[in-house]
RNA sequence: GUCCCAGUACCUCAGUUGGAUAGAGGGUUCGCCUCCUAAGCGAAACGCCGUAGGUUCAAAUCCUAUCUGGGACGCCA
């Protein structure tokens, strides 16, 4: 087993099964009913309330069909088959209903803290991910403009997921998908065209679509090309003009997403360019694998693809009747290059919530091309609402008077946005308060868990002038730490690598936010209860002991999310 | 109209996948620095878990209906 807290529910779980093991034998005459009391699965869990114990079963509850008896006459011949030998069990106790508690002796905290401080920035790291190879596809923002806070919270999330799969053992890639074909660069082809000439003509001189991009961005690059090109475009056919505008546009604009990501500290492996897989005939190759599949159809001059198989109202084109694929074939054609081209075992998308609709033909289209649909994962996010002064900061793309990513992190730094995205799970509605992200106190909670770090380096700084140095470990007397706030933050510490785990099976890096926050408090009182500082050497070493493993730990999440550790603040 | 998400304290949100007396932070009230960072800690008050049925030893959690808020339903992406 990789760690304590792992190895201490293994024994439990393995104990209680083999308690049951037994009690069939003696109580079950039936062959099939004993098969199926051993057969059922043994959970544990930790009880809300410390007096029911550190871990508890309800195994026996469960049972009471299958044995035909009280919850609390199969709980207790449970019990007096429980073998506690070489485990950390101290006290198996039956209560309430018939729940099995058991009370754990404080060794496996005292030897879960060696081993947190022993393995410094390898603990937490599990081996659940076996090396397979995982994709996320996250922010993938439209390069005709820049980034909203729908971007700025994607890539928060993906970034912090993708370490966290990372942490769990998986072979991770982190992956942006250029838009830079299809019917949005024609917009942006025809948006950039009427600026070019109505800041050189006029803004009479032609007429600006509705449909198309109105951000000042746009008039931006426009003028931007002007500075370069002058009006030399003017009497240059259309085709050509609107090409030289969109290859400007387009490799400004990414080359700032590029610039506004990597700021952001999101590095990715893969910038995918859309366009590649039209020129190398993949969009073309996966509308024949989808035409041999029985699940399309032509109608109407253009060819269907049957998503009402797959839970759909509708079916939905492929290819128009003008011959151009849609954003769905293309999308299918560029999931088969993440599966049967490039071999990942998993690919998990991160799509705004108003992508939902999507969802269900994809994977729909992943069974049509021969691809597992239970290894696409798509994780929906909700949108954000921005706060200010109690009131929402409305972002109007029509105006182009949104607020960019970069504004954002002008505002309030890098920590705090990307600390505050990961505040809430994907799937509910974030509500941004601005105010509180650039507040420098303690109702922050950056800055509170920022201030837990800063304060425990402050201690071990003070002490190593003083020349005190953390001995090793197995020096270290550890059950010196008995005080109620020592032995509850070295529960939190050793709980780390269960966070991982959980976090990265449901896929919500949010979970470790939490965790920091809960680890800081948890600091801070033992903190103010106990004095590192003192005149027992022995316990000064524990303590200080207990400081390296929390440091370790909030450094540890700091990473995942990519936040700075301050030394001194 | 069909579908998705949400509804838990005054506010923002957790709730370990069905468990024991429903939690945290903020806000409110009251306490704690002679000593390692008071950017901190402690205590108190705050609840019809949207509503009504059902499933069972047990429901905030699962099922059905219903109300409210947000979103999606294009040969757009």
């Amino acid at each position: 087993m990789e760690n304590v807290i792992f190895e201490t529910k293994n024994q439990i779980i393995k104990a209680v099964e083999n308690a049951v093991s037994a009690v069939s034998e003696l109580l079950l005459t039936d062959d099939e009913a004993s098969e199926k009391a051993k057969n059922t699965q043994v959970e544990i869990e930790v009880p809300k309330d410390k007096n029911h114990g550190d871990f508890s079963t309800n195994i026996a509850m469960k049972l009471t069909k299958i044995m035909k008896n009280a919850p609390g006459k199969i709980a207790e011949a449970i019990v007096n088959n429980i073998v506690t030998d070489r485990t950390y069990i101290e006290k198996v106790e039956i209560a309430g209903p018939g729940f099995i508690n058991f009370y754990l002796s404080d060794n496996r905290l005292y030897d879960g803290l060696k081993e947190a401080v022993r393995l410094g920035d390898d603990f937490g790291k599990l081996t659940i991910g076996k090396g397979q190879k995982v994709m996320v596809e996250f922010v993938s923002a439209n390069p005709t403009g820049p980034m909203h806070m729908g971007n700025a919270r994607g890539g928060a999330l993906g970034d912090s997921l993708a370490s966290v799969l990372e942490k769990a053992g998986y072979d991770v890639t982190r992956e942006f998908y250029i838009n830079d074909a299809g019917a949005q660069i024609d917009k942006f082809g025809n948006s950039l065209e009427a600026r070019y000439i109505q800041n050189l003509k006029g803004e009479d001189a032609v007429e600006f679509s509705a449909d198309w991009y109105q951000g000042n961005d746009i008039k931006r690059l426009a003028a931007d090309f002007i500075s370069i090109y002058g009006d030399s475009y003017l009497d240059r056919p259309s085709d050509e003009r609107k090409k030289a505008l969109v290859k400007f546009g387009l490799e400004k604009n990414i080359s700032n997403l590029k610039k506004d990501l990597a700021n952001y500290r999101i590095n990715y492996d893969v910038w995918f360019n859309e366009s590649s897989i039209h020129e190398n005939g993949e969009v073309a190759e996966t509308i024949e694998i989808l035409k041999k599949s029985h699940l399309t159809y032509e109608n109407d001059g253009a060819l269907w693809f049957k998503s009402t198989e797959f839970g759909s109202e509708k079916d939905d084109v492929l290819i128009r009747a003008n011959g151009f694929p849609t954003y769905f074939a293309v999308d299918i054609a560029y999931h088969r290059n993440k599966f049967v081209k490039r071999g990942f075992d998993k690919v998990i998308n991160i799509w705004g919530a108003d992508h939902h609709g999507h969802v269900a033909r994809m994977k729909g289209a992943m069974e049509a091309i021969g691809v597992d649909s239970s290894k696409l994962e798509i994780i929906l996010m909700q949108l954000v609402r921005l706060m200010k002064d109690g009131e929402a900061v409305r972002m109007s793309k029509r105006t182009g008077e949104m607020i960019t990513l970069s504004d954002l992190i002008e505002d309030i730094g890098i920590d705090a946005a990307r600390f505050f995205f990961n505040l809430r799970q994907a799937g509910s509605h974030l509500e941004f308060d601005l105010d509180l992200a650039i507040a420098q106190n303690n109702d922050n909670p950056v800055f509170y868990v920022q201030y837990a770090y800063a304060r425990i380096a402050s201690i071990i700084r003070n002490l190593s002038q003083e020349g005190i140095e953390l001995n090793n470990t197995d020096d270290i007397n550890a059950a010196l730490l008995n005080d109620e706030s020592e032995l509850a933050l070295i529960e939190k510490i050793i709980s780390y690598p269960e966070e991982i785990y959980l976090s990265s099976l449901s896929m919500e890096p949010s979970k470790l936010t939490r965790y920091v926050m809960d680890l800081s408090a948890l600091f801070h009182s033992f903190y103010n209860n106990c004095r590192v500082q003192c005149d027992d050497k022995n316990l000064m070493q524990a303590r200080l002991m207990l400081c390296h493993a929390t440091k370790n730990v909030i450094k540890n999440v700091f990473d995942i999310l990519k936040i700075d550790a301050p030394e001194r603040m």
